[in-house]
DNA sequence: GTAATTATTTATCATAAGATAAATTAAAGC
DNA sequence: GCTTTAATTTATCTTATGATAAATAATTAC
């Protein structure tokens, strides 16, 4: 939980009032390889923070199992189409490694923002930084080549192969299992 | 500038002081059809929000002009990688009729979520909507065939087809002009 | 450790979309 | 209105990727 704090104190000055309110809210949650954290179905109401591990939110696209993201150690993991909607998500979230990270109830976590605004404007600047991510990412998957993607993806992530199917890297940059492989061979 | 009042407050609450404070520091900006409204290179340093007319935003990729997204009637621009990162934008916002807008400047804009919170949360919620959006339109690309993609775009606009060039719709679309002209003639 | 399951690769064929060029149509400038 | 320019369509060829099936490699379960 300490390394939540932390994160969230680097985006911009928090209270040692607000700090101990998100304290309150959150919990540690120790969850193994493969698990789902949160399932197809359900609404989002759980703000994560992965202190260790790696995870993936996935869904079903024509039956087939599509990675919409991976996230890493210091990051942050809603399925914002459902959180900012209150839709139930299609997504789910699951585990890739033995997993560390704090939850957090979206519901009380939102209500802090009424007595600490500070807290209000960190997590308007995580969505921001979300948000170019995904512009960035759109605009990869519109124009750069599938080899050009898993080279660039690869790069900035050089574990991921070691840890993660091909088969999820494969959805994950919009193409097939056989197409990645095709590539990979071609390198 | 009454007009983007209304859709702030269709957001959230804003008290009357809050209410002036952000028409004090808007101003109206009427642009004639094709004219660049900000271009390739300035730091996105304005929130627009569209009155009357059609925008969309663009970059050059390979001296290719693509169009990254349309806006219409009652809708907030940004170009968000660059407002949110203070780097100079490699995209331009031009208006494809004679438009009306009401332009804020971002930095007189943010001062004053110190003072109104309210204007912070609607913000906040405009942005996490975009990114809503953005994430759906990210799994279009990468599932949908083109002309799934175009279906469904001139379903959920159907006055595009008359007020843009075939060729800003393509690029939107992630396919060459031609490849668009070839969909359309096989309907 | 062995069997069963799952992941990955390889091969073949089909197809959507890119690249290029040329023809046609529409729009803009004078 | 006529000319020039730009937009759109059509045609041809190429290519990246999908679909499917089968072979191989790796992992998991017992």
């Amino acid at each position: 939980m300490e390394k939540l704090l932390t994160f969230l104190r680097k985006l911009g000055p928090l209270s040692a009032e607000a700090t101990d309110a998100i304290a309150a809210i959150s919990r540690p949650v120790n969850i193994s390889r493969y698990k789902n954290l949160q399932q197809i179905g359900q609404t989002c109401q759980t703000i994560y923070f992965l202190e260790q591990g790696i995870a993936r939110i996935y869904y079903y696209k024509n039956d087939i199992d599509i990675t919409e993201g991976f996230y890493f150690e210091q990051s942050i993991i809603v399925r914002a189409e459902s959180l900012f909607t209150g839709k139930p998500s299609r997504k789910a979230i699951q585990v890739l490694e033995d997993s560390v990270l704090t939850a957090i109830d979206s519901s009380k976590f939102f209500a802090l923002f009424n007595t600490y605004p500070p807290i209000e404007r960190i997590f308007r600047k995580i969505i921001e930084t979300a948000y170019v991510e995904t512009i960035n990412r759109m605009e990869s998957i519109q124009f750069n080549t599938a080899e050009e993607r898993y080279q660039s993806l690869i790069k900035s992530n050089p574990h991921l192969l070691k840890k993660v199917p091909l088969k999820y890297i494969a959805s994950y940059l919009g193409i097939t299992q056989v197409s990645l492989s095709r590539i990979r061979a071609n390198q």
